[in-house]
DNA sequence: GCGGTCTGCGCC
DNA sequence: AAAGGGCGCAGACCGC
């Protein structure tokens, strides 16, 4: 398959391959960027020999219904691809675009079994969609080659209608294409994990591990200290597990509760409150991060997550099984490099303030991005007093989220910086209406149920205040998230041109909405650290244009996590 | 016993 | 000091 039949440049110089299960093998076919065949139908036995050789000689875009379901199959046979079209990813770009309905995509691992319309190899339409117990709205894979070309020119035609209000559409479809591959790449090559740190922290924190189930040691003194200082008794232990356990012995005890939440217990004077509280902290550990979470996720030292980009409705990404984007911070000293490898560790900081920066074109908040540390500029500007910092974080954050609180802070904010600010209450008013708004590249916030405000008069309020928080917040997380989802492309093509060094290849091996980790040998230490902030700079450039926006992404070679910040 | 919802808290 | 956006997860809880 060396000769270049198979594929055919489009104006931009990228070919592009359908690829469908069929039979045994796989069909393929070459077409252009609208959709239409540029060759015949060609099929294969063997995909991978035959994808390698293509991805060596023509470097296509693949166009596949989902990442997460073929490019494994790849990987396995080490056939890493440069770049994707996928079709499930982009269909629900498009569709919310055109005002249907969030529908989350759907993990691999969780995929229901079908029964007797079970999917007999990749890509195959189930046989009877009558027998597809998919949740009704979510997009589902086309028949066939057939099928699979008409679903992508259909998404060419729609790509091209959207793009004269947004022209930043096909950006966001390449960056999360891309950003499906990379994910898949990650959850393969894993986070490198140690579970000797690991079990040091743990039997520190919690006493050793337990034989069977049951708490650990030191665990299990504090439920018990717990339990006593509440009037718990040997017969009958206060379970500071119940919050009604909880709230029923403080009552006793003559404190009466609305919840049993840390903030609520921290205001109320009992000798039980310390021991309860720290209870609370070291039983999240054991239960979300303990021996069982490393037996389940940890394999040869690398935590292996399934990473679901776009899983979020503003875009961001999420997890299925592990928790990878919940890493309490007291764990992060188990992510250590291997021997003569290093982490190179980055974050944007304060990403969310600079993407409304950009947003809003606010002249006065744009030149403060200048500044490494945002907040100290705004209080500065704002406030008159750079020691005003936290009073100048807390207002714009709770601008950004939607807080009731108009605290002094906050409206000093409003009259330095009115653009940036008005741009938030816009989006806050449009959401209260009914109305959607749209990330910078044009992801699209989800419509309303259609009876939201079928509610008594008192609710239908509080509904639309909170649909006013979501859609303030939806235009700044979804437009980070795009920032983000440019910087995860540019950083793994940049990776994946890097030479290997002896014992191994660069690899980004975690990501977290604004941050990133990439496992590299040391030797290629400093140039992983230019990819990440070129590939920053990049991002910037590209989602939110020359506007004089800085968005600093500090990168530094480690040992462990725990050295960040 | 099972599945759905609630609660509370970890991360951003 | 107050309790605002987005998630995933585990245990408690509740109805079947």
């Amino acid at each position: 398959m060396g000769d270049s039949s198979l594929t055919s440049r489009d104006a931009s110089g990228v070919e592009r391959v359908l690829i469908a299960a069929s039979g045994p093998g796989f069909e393929m076919q070459p077409v252009d960027a609208a959709g239409a065949p540029t060759g015949p139908v060609r099929w294969t036995a063997d995909l991978a020999a035959t994808a390698l050789d293509l991805e060596r000689h023509d470097r296509p875009r693949w166009v596949w219904w989902r990442t997460a379901e073929v490019y494994p199959v790849l990987l396995e046979a080490g056939v890493r691809v440069e770049r994707c079209h996928d079709l499930a990813a982009v269909e629900n770009l498009l569709r919310t675009h055109a005002g249907e309905r969030f529908t989350s995509p759907q993990s691999v691992a969780h995929e229901p079994p079908r029964g007797r319309s079970r999917q007999t190899s990749l890509f195959d339409a189930p046989a009877d969609p009558a027998q597809n117990d998919e949740e009704p709205g979510r997009p589902q894979p086309p028949a066939g080659l057939a099928g699979l070309r008409e679903s992508h020119a259909s998404q060419a035609r729609r790509i091209a209608g959207i793009r004269p209000g947004q022209p930043g559409f096909p950006l966001l479809v390449a960056a999360e294409s891309a950003a499906c591959l990379a994910a898949v790449e990650m959850g393969r090559a894993g986070l490198p994990w140690s579970t000797r740190i690991h079990d040091r922290v743990l039997t520190d924190l919690l006493g050793p591990r337990p034989q069977h189930h049951g708490r650990p040691r030191l665990l299990q003194a504090l439920a018990e200290e717990v339990s006593r200082l509440l009037g718990g008794t040997d017969q009958q232990p206060m379970n500071p597990d119940s919050p009604a356990d909880v709230l029923r012995a403080f009552r006793r005890q003559g404190v009466v509760l609305e919840t049993t939440r840390a903030w609520e217990l921290k205001q109320v004077d009992h000798p039980a409150v310390t021991s309860l509280l720290r209870y609370k902290e070291l039983s999240r550990l054991h239960v979300a991060h303990g021996w069982a979470w490393q037996d389940q996720w940890v394999r040869a030292g690398r935590f292996h997550a399934e990473y679901v980009p776009g899983g979020v409705v503003t875009g961001r990404w999420a997890t299925s099984g592990g928790g990878a984007l919940q890493i309490p911070k007291v764990m992060r000293g188990c992510v250590v490099a291997d021997p003569g490898w290093v982490l190179v560790a980055a974050d944007a900081g304060q990403l969310e303030p600079r993407i409304l920066a950009a947003l809003s074109g606010d002249r006065g908040m744009i030149a403060a991005t200048a500044d490494p540390d945002l907040y100290t500029a705004l209080a500065q500007q704002a406030l008159g007093r750079p020691e005003a910092r936290q009073e100048a974080k807390i207002g714009l954050l709770a601008a950004m989220y939607g807080a009731r609180a108009n605290s002094p802070a906050m409206g000093a904010l409003r009259r330095r910086f009115p653009q940036a600010l008005d741009l938030l209450e816009r989006a806050a008013r449009t959401g209260e209406n009914g109305g959607i708004v749209r990330s910078v590249l044009g992801r699209t916030c989800p419509p309303p149920e259609s009876s939201w405000q079928d509610v008594p008069p008192e609710k239908a309020l509080a509904r639309s205040r909170a649909r006013g928080r979501f859609t303030r917040n939806f235009v700044i997380q979804a437009s980070a998230a795009d920032w983000a989802n440019a910087l995860v492309a540019g950083l793994r093509r940049r990776l994946a041109a890097m030479p290997s060094a002896g014992s191994g290849r660069a690899e980004l091996v975690f990501f977290q909405h604004d941050e990133v980790i990439v496992h590299a040998p040391a030797t290629l230490a400093e140039a992983v650290v230019s990819a990440v902030v070129e590939s920053g700079a990049e991002a910037t450039s590209l989602v939110l244009g020359e506007r004089g926006v800085h968005i600093p992404l500090a990168a530094a070679p480690i040992a462990s996590y725990a050295e960040k910040n």
